[in-house]
DNA sequence: AATAAATATTTAGCAAGCTAAGTAAATACT
DNA sequence: AGTATTTACTTAGCTTGCTAAATATTTATT
């Protein structure tokens, strides 16, 4: 019987994997999630600040004050929509797009910290089932 | 090839379980977080706040702040330990001690949902994933 | 016994993340 | 055209979680 274990143990390791980051982060002068956040403008520059809502899956507000710091430290700069007075569109800085490598780097070594002892059929599987997880959760 | 998938799945899920059970958490009076550290004390009412940062592997002032706002609102209250003047031990309320069959409960659930559609053997061999990670990360 | 070092906790100050309530621009409705 | 509603975002205020620095009590050292 599983029970409440699985609930638990990612609990636990999404903790500890954000613990362990948030060192490696800090050196780049970062703090946990803005990480995630510039991603999703490496992937695509001058989103809005619902579409990174969205694409976060968070509380606009959350967008808001992240923009908003990461703007104070010139990582990125917001400028308005031309065609829409509301909306206001975020961009990545030279120093944005920087941090791009070792951030990926630090993103890598992590997993592979994470899936030492597991093979890459066991891999694919665990990948597999997170997946699924994930959709239940929707 | 995963890459860097395994990381992201477990970060997405962890964050949208969290956002979820909060909702269900907020009708207890509790915030998100606050059903962890009551369920160290269920296990072992009257911890000193050492040995909760041992079991939340959190910080000793994160600690201090979740029982300082569990304390006004009555689900836990400390008091000094009578052969060390600087330790303070945290006791359940019988409030502290009512919400453990709701907060069980959702957790059960929660974990249902997120483990529908997969197997008890896929169960299993899951749980053992997640061990093996949370060893790792150590 | 007096001082130094270690231990347990607290305080201050920051950022992520939330909700609830506010603002401003665009769209819909009469 | 003028008002109402919707949409995109901001502000205020809360808690978790962090680090760095302060406090208070206990133990070790001289």
């Amino acid at each position: 019987m599983v029970d409440n274990e699985i609930r638990e143990h990612i609990d636990k390791i999404s903790s500890q994997m954000r613990r362990q980051y948030s060192e490696m982060l800090r050196e780049l002068g970062l703090h946990v999630g803005q990480d995630n956040l510039l991603c999703k403008l490496w992937n695509e520059n001058g989103m809005t600040q619902m579409e990174l809502r969205e694409q976060l899956r968070c509380e606009l507000p959350t967008v808001t004050n992240m923009v908003k710091t990461l703007e104070k430290k010139e990582f990125v700069y917001r400028k308005k929509d031309a065609d829409d007075g509301r909306v206001s569109r975020v961009y990545l800085t030279e120093i944005g797009w920087g941090v791009r490598d070792p951030i990926e780097e630090m993103w890598r070594s992590q997993q592979d910290k994470l899936l030492k002892g597991l093979t890459d059929e066991e891999r694919v599987l665990l990948n597999k089932f997170l997946q699924q997880m994930e959709k239940n959760l929707r």
